[in-house]
DNA sequence: GCCGTTTTCGGCCCGACTGTTTTCAGTCG
């Protein structure tokens, strides 16, 4: 729901643009924004609480809360089908062209007729393009140059994907000579699950850096690139940014480029208040222009008054109000964390042994629990009641041989109603059970809820695993109540999940932070199945740190002594 | 269309790069 209405704003801005209608845009684009980024469900708020709810929502006025209310009811809203109705679906392709915007779509429909992207690309090829006022020699060749970016680009990539090529890149540049330090900023920083670019912030006393990283190895084609400043296209598939800053602004072009840009405007907005200007060069007096503040992001937000706020929590969403007042949480941290509570191994669908996964989790965690599938998940190679008997042996020799301790665990099947598919017998004889939902993912909400609460009434039943399914770019997770969830949770001592793994990252961060004010226990898990994937538990870490998750609230910072009694009530 | 310790009207973040034009608009982040 929230998806749907938000794709639809998102397109209702790009057509109002189109159409030149001012602000209203701007206005659209924030309130789908702030949708997408909700924890909770729109038809859900608004069934509880009616219009105010959806008013509540930063962004969302009388108007918005209307449409938003009518497709609700309706499934339609009307102005988004008047507004589609003004403009051919075409030419909103065209302006997702990069370096074409409403504008210029505008000036090529009407100069031109152009109203497809195979339109565009006749055009071209017959040099009309270049003869519109406006547009030259190199608009064409741009433009079919952004054909091809976009051909390419997909949208976002993991930030798995992300993390290592930033780093290699950052590290690349740290050995260029005159430079002094390179960080990664934009939302790789921050940690979001998905990515779209990645940005790259360097100080240095000559521009050489600049004509470093775009010609590095894996740069396919540089897009712009001035003294200061330059993007690149990599073969990787993704954009990358690189900025040259002076020293004493860095704090604050950190600030500015590790975003969220939502969270840079509200800055701004304090700033004006203050009689300030904050730009990525740092913060100045408006009146004399004189430099305040800006060398490091701790002298920015202190000067701002307010509390140092850690990247992962700069998405606007309460976070600023929150610093004000110096209250916001201790997020926790990789130190923090002194187990990971979900791993396959060889006896599943795991391609290394108890043994190897517990070898490698050593070196950093105190303990950790082998969960490998029992039931009827034969595709996962899950394990019987006889099978079992081998497993629970190797877990018993693998605890002689290692330091780490090692927990008997299992992630067993639920079916339709919630039953949990393993005997009773075998239940008792674990130290952690996973319960997850591996299949019949088309219910309806009312139902795939039922079913999880039922199999949180099970007492053997210490955990939901991957609460809501989903997998990134492949499917949406199934449809839950997501409040009455983490009230059976709650109830029933049962933790959450927090999956680490990346194209999981489930539950995602919204929902982390409704399920903490709810007074749910938390667990992170990698869902491991190699040992290289026990990596993933930083990913997990960032996640549960965007979700304003405290030490506290994950049970797998305990020790385990007290981790075995708290999941146990 | 949203929003409010200067405002219920009149604002709405700010700067770099590009291409084309010759002082700037458009686009992007």
């Amino acid at each position: 729901m929230n998806k749907q209405i938000s794709a639809m704003f998102y397109e209702m801005a790009d057509i109002l643009d189109f159409l030149k209608i001012l602000w209203k845009p701007v206005a659209y684009r924030r309130a789908a924004m702030n949708i997408s980024g909700l924890g909770r469900d729109l038809g859900e708020m608004y069934n509880e609480k009616g219009l105010r709810a959806l008013q509540e929502i930063p962004g969302v006025g009388k108007a918005i809360a209307k449409k938003i209310e009518e497709y609700i009811k309706t499934g339609r809203m009307r102005e988004y089908s008047e507004l589609q109705r003004k403009m051919p679906k075409g030419l909103l392709e065209l302006m997702n062209i990069p370096g074409l915007g409403a504008r210029k779509a505008q000036v090529l429909y009407k100069q031109l007729k152009i109203k497809s992207i195979s339109n565009l690309r006749n055009a071209i090829e017959q040099h009309k393009v270049c003869a519109v006022s406006g547009f030259g020699e190199k608009s064409e060749q741009n433009i079919l140059k952004g054909l091809d970016i976009l051909k390419r680009k997909g949208e976002r990539i993991l930030l798995s994907e992300a993390v290592p090529i930033a780093e290699m890149l950052a590290n690349a540049l740290k050995t260029v000579e005159g430079v002094e330090t390179v960080d990664i900023a934009g939302s790789v920083r921050r940690r979001k699950e998905t990515v779209k670019d990645i940005d790259i912030l360097a100080i240095s006393s000559s521009s050489t850096v600049i004509d470093a990283f775009c010609s590095m190895a894996n740069v396919k084609e540089v897009i712009a690139k001035g003294p200061t400043k330059a993007s690149v296209f990599l073969n990787e598939g993704i954009a990358c940014d690189l900025r040259v800053i002076p020293k004493k602004s860095y704090g604050a072009a950190m600030n500015y480029f590790i975003g969220s840009k939502e969270h840079n405007i509200a800055l701004r907005k304090i700033a004006i208040q203050k009689g300030y200007k904050l730009s990525e060069y740092g913060l100045f007096s408006r009146k004399t222009g004189k430099f305040i503040a800006g060398r490091t992001e701790e002298e920015l937000y202190k000067t701002l008054g307010m509390q140092y706020i850690e990247p992962e929590l700069r998405e606007a969403r309460g976070e600023i109000e929150t610093a004000q007042k110096c209250k916001l949480p201790e997020i926790i941290t990789m130190q923090d964390i002194k187990a990971d509570i979900q791993m396959h191994t060889t006896f599943s669908d795991g391609n290394n042994t108890v043994e190897e996964m517990a070898a490698r989790a050593g070196k950093c965690l105190q303990y950790i629990a082998i969960t490998d599938h029992y039931g009827k998940l034969k595709i996962a190679n899950a394990l019987d009641a006889k099978r079992f008997q081998r497993y629970s042996k190797a877990i018993d020799s693998a605890r002689k041989k290692n330091s780490i301790t090692i927990l008997k665990g299992l992630e067993v099947d639920m079916d339709k109603e919630g039953r949990i598919e393993c005997e009773a017998s075998v239940l008792k004889q674990l130290d952690f059970c996973i319960a997850s939902v591996h299949r019949a993912f088309t219910m309806s909400k009312e139902e795939m809820t039922k079913r999880i609460c039922r199999a949180m009434e099970n007492p053997f039943v210490h955990c939901i695993g991957h609460p809501t399914g989903r997998v990134i770019f492949k499917r949406d997770g199934y449809a839950i109540d997501f409040s009455k969830i983490c009230e059976k949770a709650v109830q029933t001592s049962t933790a959450l999940e927090i999956n680490a793994y990346p194209e999981r990252t489930d539950l995602d961060f919204g929902m982390i932070r409704k399920a903490i004010e709810s007074g749910v226990k938390l667990v992170i898990g990698t869902d491991s199945h190699n040992i290289d994937d026990l990596r993933f538990l930083e990913y997990g870490v960032a996640n549960a740190r965007r979700g304003w998750c405290e030490k506290k609230n994950v049970l797998n910072c305990l020790p385990v002594n007290k981790f075995l009694k708290e999941i146990k009530h």
